[in-house]
DNA sequence: CTAGGGTTAG
């Protein structure tokens, strides 16, 4: 049957219902689908003429739209609320709900009282809301205790609202009191549990949660696995998924949105892969959040034409989802296409964010446009409208730092606006390593280590800027320090899948399966690329930017096993994907370049800052990284 | 022909 009329056009096409209570019926009806203000004001006048500006459930419904819908009106709302003579409990809970602040929330619900509104079990969830939301302890606490002493403590949307405002505000020992005290829990309980103790750092505490619950559902399964995806721990991730698939539990959206998260993580591709494939199946439709995680891991996996073949796919395309591949094309160090893209986003209308600027800025510094980067930094304000951050000043320290010009990177820190931050000055100290600026690499170097007392990466470049200028004892002192203060270097690990079984290598290590083969075949590797000019890097022990531990031989770094792996399991002309947790060291580069002619493979690198496509005894980041 | 409003996942 077709929808009644409803009418909002002009008066003489109305067709006129029998009854006054019928026309309230229709006008109500009608309002429940109402989608723009001004359909809303011809219903509010119609309300008028009807005599209904008081009743509470036609008002209440002109309200909830107004409160509500992305096109509403909040003062409006709140206007008419004050119009109401005797307003219900329903008016209120809607408002209270959609206030933007915890104030202005808690202030309407001390009116609500004042007007002798008895609060009832939709109340506490929804002034519950806008307080979680700005995280606003004093307020909720306030809240609890009125919960409490109304009577709703078994009410479990209330409770359940309450330890969410608790995870919020990172009170885990509170949250965790009303989760212990609850007579009756539900799924939620649990899963809200689940989900804040992640989001606050305590994965290990939401496991325990998660393995005790009595009922799981694809809620659940789902944020316990992206628990674990926050957090970097993705072999947990991958674990708990595959146990999710053998229960049956559905693979839906938000669980292959995790899932693709994590193969990004590791560089997964042939699990991301599936997972796409999956989404493709089952015709899960591309919203453009999940189409920009789909996009986001085939970039991360090196994949970048999959990636633009989604993007072009895409019916919906979010500023997320151009942001993601501009900067995809950034990290795999194609600069122009990234400001090619940019031009084509600009011309479609699309209006840049601040995340959009750092990307086409960051495209530049791997790219080294150098002037394109000085016009996006410079107009970035003028044309965009958007004001730099700390991100966006490191971004054009690393650009002009690695270009050489120190002086102006030095500059452009002296006159930001703010006080640079350890990325920002380490930007610069990385910039002074390279160009073998060692006196003012130790002015800064010594700030950096300040400013970030336990980032390992400090000291060590610091160090290896000492050592390469052979001032030995300098560098020793960097190391002690280092030392003294407990800070230890992040292992080097280098993470390949093969047949969709992700093997990690860290240097010197032997505990993988095919170990020996493996140190065989690095052996051979070596031998077979010195006959084609490979020199091992040995010049000083400290020398390389970053990081793989100086103690295991150059020759078994991680990146050097996951390569001699990855040739043991392919043949001649395929493609080796390694992902790494550190920056590739310069002996592992010039050894990659040589091994893929020697063997003709292509090998695809990610390491911390970017990608490095190693073909023909070429790399794609042409040695400027 | 007195409903309408509230919580967990990317």
């Amino acid at each position: 049957m077709a929808a009644p009329a409803v009418v909002f056009v002009s008066p003489a096409t109305v067709p006129r219902p029998s009854t006054t209570a019928e026309h309230r019926r229709a006008t109500l009806r009608g309002l429940d689908s109402c989608r723009s203000m001004p359909e809303l004001r011809q219903y509010h006048s119609q309300l008028i003429r009807l005599g209904l500006s008081e009743d509470n459930d036609a008002v209440g419904r002109l309200i909830k739209f107004l409160a509500l819908h992305p096109s509403g009106d909040l003062p409006y709302a709140l206007h008419l609320l004050g119009l109401l003579p005797r307003p219900d409990p329903f008016v209120f809970n809607t408002l209270l709900g959609a206030l933007p602040s915890p104030a202005e929330s808690l202030l309407l619900y001390s009116d609500m009282l004042l007007r002798y509104v008895a609060p009832n079990s939709f109340t506490f969830p929804s002034i519950l809301k806008p307080i979680s939301a700005g995280r606003d302890i004093d307020a909720g606490r306030q809240v609890h205790a009125h919960v409490l002493k109304l009577g709703f403590h078994p009410d479990v949307f209330s409770q359940n609202n309450l330890i969410r405002f608790y995870l919020s505000c990172g009170l885990t020992v509170d949250a965790r009191r009303v989760f212990d005290t609850m007579a009756r829990t539900d799924v939620v309980s649990w899963t809200t549990m689940i989900s804040g103790l992640s989001k606050l750092g305590s994965v290990d505490e939401a496991r325990e949660l998660f393995d005790r619950m009595p009922e799981r559902n694809s809620v659940s399964w789902n944020a316990m696995i992206a628990g674990y995806v926050q957090c970097g721990r993705f072999k947990n991730a991958f674990e708990l998924f595959s146990r999710m698939r053998t229960e049956g539990i559905e693979l839906n959206k938000f669980v292959a949105a995790s899932m693709l998260a994590a193969c990004s993580g590791m560089g997964a591709l042939e699990q991301g892969e599936w997972i796409h494939g999956h989404i493709e199946r089952m015709g899960i439709e591309l919203d453009p959040k999940l189409g920009t995680t789909i996009i986001d891991m085939y970039c991360k996996c090196g994949c970048l034409d999959k990636a633009f073949k989604v993007f072009r796919g895409l019916s919906c395309r979010g500023l997320s989802s151009w942001n993601c591949m501009i900067g995809g094309l950034a990290m795999h160090g194609l600069g122009k296409e990234a400001v090619k893209l940019f031009d084509e986003m600009m011309k479609e209308e699309v209006i840049p964010d601040d995340i959009t600027l750092l990307n086409v800025l960051s495209a530049c510094a791997h790219a080294g446009l150098i002037s394109e980067g000085r016009h996006y930094f410079y107009y970035m304000v003028r044309e965009f409208r958007i004001e730099p951050k700390m991100e966006h000043f490191g971004c054009m320290v690393d650009l002009l730092g690695r270009a050489g010009l120190l002086d102006e990177a030095k500059q452009v820190i002296q006159e930001m606006p703010m006080d640079a931050d350890a990325g920002v000055l380490g930007a610069l100290l990385g910039a002074c390593k390279i160009h073998g600026n060692v006196d003012l690499g130790e002015q800064i170097g010594r700030r950096v280590i300040e400013l970030d007392p336990l980032n390992s990466g400090r000291y060590v470049l610091l160090a290896n800027l000492f050592a390469s200028a052979g001032r030995w004892d300098d560098a020793a002192e960097v190391r002690r320090l280092m030392n003294d203060r407990g800070v230890n270097k992040e292992p080097g690990c280098s993470m390949i899948e093969m047949g969709g079984v992700v093997s990690e290598f860290i240097a010197g290590s032997k505990s993988h399966p095919q170990a020996r083969e493996i140190y065989v075949m690095v052996d051979e590797m070596l031998e077979r690329i010195k006959a084609e000019g490979y020199a091992p890097d040995t010049s000083g022990v400290l020398h390389d930017i970053d990081e793989e531990e100086k103690e295991n031989p150059l020759y078994y770094h991680s990146e050097k096993l996951a390569i001699a792996f990855g040739l043991l399991n392919t043949r001649s002309g395929d493609t080796i994907r390694i992902t790494k947790n550190l920056r590739v060291c310069r002996d592992c580069h010039a050894a990659s370049k040589l091994v893929s002619k020697v063997f003709d493979r292509e090998i695809i690198v990610r390491d911390r800052n970017r990608f490095h496509h190693f073909m023909g005894g070429e790399c794609s980041c042409r040695d400027y990284w």
